[in-house]
DNA sequence: TCGATATACTTTGATTATCAAAGTAAAGTT
DNA sequence: AACTTTACTTTGATAATCAAAGTATATCGA
């Protein structure tokens, strides 16, 4: 009897730690990463901005098109956003040759600087993760993480 | 020589999964959760406006002031939500009688089922997730989390 | 090959969230 | 009573977002 109640108890505790847990990283997660990110170096820039230089990438040119999809919002949303980084020198566009429709987008030299410092950052923090945890306790974050992503995919099957 | 290989392929395995999950989870959270949240029943208030509600909270009135630090948006912010908030009627302004320059907020009947309509998601969300933890699994799911949040905190310490 | 349709993108107009700074009213201080 | 501080609202500006209209190019069908 005893025994149950403390399960009880441990699993209670358990379920408000994560509560607490999720819903504090849920709310602030962009706003943190958003400080931490936007340094000196590249303060001209918002996070979204970020994103977007995260998905157009270092290795080919991107068309507007993928590039909106990936971010999931509508190409005249990314319009905007991709003005702003031509304006600010983080990135080229092109019309592509071959479909004159097409624009082609690009990261500078500026950009790919950007791109890396972004970089550094997640390596960053998934060590300071990684550090903490050992063995088969990664294993578990990740399945943990994915059963987080599940539940929202579910949630919203469209 | 074999073994230390495999373990370092275990371990660069472990982090693209990290990486790709938090990369995911992090730029997509709030869009997900808006779409499994905002339903039929409460299709005229976003995210941000059921965060408010949340901070609101079921207890005793709360003034704009502790709302605003506490959703860390500055009370200018704050008072174009509530104006929001209580036109769509899910929320009641009044001034307090004690300190006439005070506004105290608290949830109409409306706020309160939208409050719980929303704890119910999150109730549903951690209990998704611990399913299929067990043990000391949730642990470190929950030490993860606190890595996670430590990592921001020290980043930004300002 | 021409006209209709489809595709790729940009522009426009509207909405929401946000901040800093100025404004208003009440309370506290000297 | 005058000055300062506090609690909040208003204002003006910026960014992100969408839907819908607009523009230019490509493709397809007769």
């Amino acid at each position: 009897m005893i025994i149950k109640v403390k399960l009880v108890n441990a699993l209670n505790e358990a379920y408000d730690a994560l509560n607490d847990l999720l819903v504090k990283l849920f709310n602030n997660i962009l706003t943190y990463e958003e400080k931490a990110l936007i340094t000196d170096e590249f303060k001209d820039i918002s996070l979204n901005d970020m994103h977007v230089i995260e998905v157009i990438g270092l290795s080919q040119k991107k068309n507007m098109s993928s590039i909106a999809k990936s971010l999931e919002v509508t190409v005249g949303t990314l319009t905007i956003a991709i003005n702003n980084l031509v304006k600010k020198g983080y990135v080229k566009r092109m019309r592509s040759a071959k479909d004159r429709r097409v624009v082609l987008v690009s990261l500078t030299e500026k950009g790919t600087d950007a791109y890396k410092h972004h970089e550094v950052f997640h390596d960053e923090m998934i060590k300071a993760i990684m550090k903490r945890l050992e063995g088969e306790q990664l294993d578990v974050l990740v399945k943990a993480l994915n059963s987080v992503q599940d539940f929202f995919k579910t949630k919203n099957q469209d």
